[in-house]
DNA sequence: GACACATTTTGGA
DNA sequence: TCCAAAATGTGTC
């Protein structure tokens, strides 16, 4: 398995990866140098908005947690949904889906920092910052593109 | 095997 | 209108 990490903003992406299939993703403030997905260099670079065809882990099995995350990995660029909707389309409830979001072993591409609270903007790992910079910077993007 | 969770919703005061 | 508690599935201790 290879394993590289980028930056954005004052935080560290540690991607570990093989071909097309990405196992974890991690946000860290320091981590060791090594080469990540063309994919991600772009994204995080507000240059790309998706992380085609790059596919993660998580994505395969039939538990409830692969189908939260593949109906997380419906949600387009610059939109967001709550727990609330994500829960319904998987067919559980709004807390399995704050559990689900909070292990997420693959951030980005599986855009966790789209779903948000019916009245909130939720909560975010290792950082809401995070969060708050990813979505900003989509916003921002999805304004530029039209 | 019990408990912790990045929530939401509903019922009672 | 606001507060408190239940619902619910998976991973970790």
């Amino acid at each position: 398995m290879l394993s590289g990490s980028c930056s954005f903003n004052l935080w560290k992406v540690v991607v570990d990866w093989d071909e097309a299939t990405v196992h974890r993703v991690r946000f860290l403030k320091t981590a060791d140098a090594g080469s990540v997905p063309v994919q991600f260099t772009k994204f995080l670079a507000g240059k790309g908005t998706d992380f085609y065809p790059l596919t993660s882990s998580a994505l395969l099995g039939d538990s409830v947690y692969a189908r939260i995350y593949r109906e997380v990995s419906k949600i387009p660029y610059g939109k967001t949904k709550t727990y609330a909707e994500i829960a319904e389309a998987a067919g559980t409830h709004a807390r399995v889906v704050g559990n689900a979001m909070s292990r997420n072993p693959t951030p980005l591409i599986i855009p966790c920092h789209r779903v948000v609270g019916t009245d909130g903007l939720g909560g975010f790992s290792p950082d809401i910052e995070i969060k708050k910079a990813l979505l900003a910077m989509e916003k921002k993007i999805v304004k530029l593109q039209k």
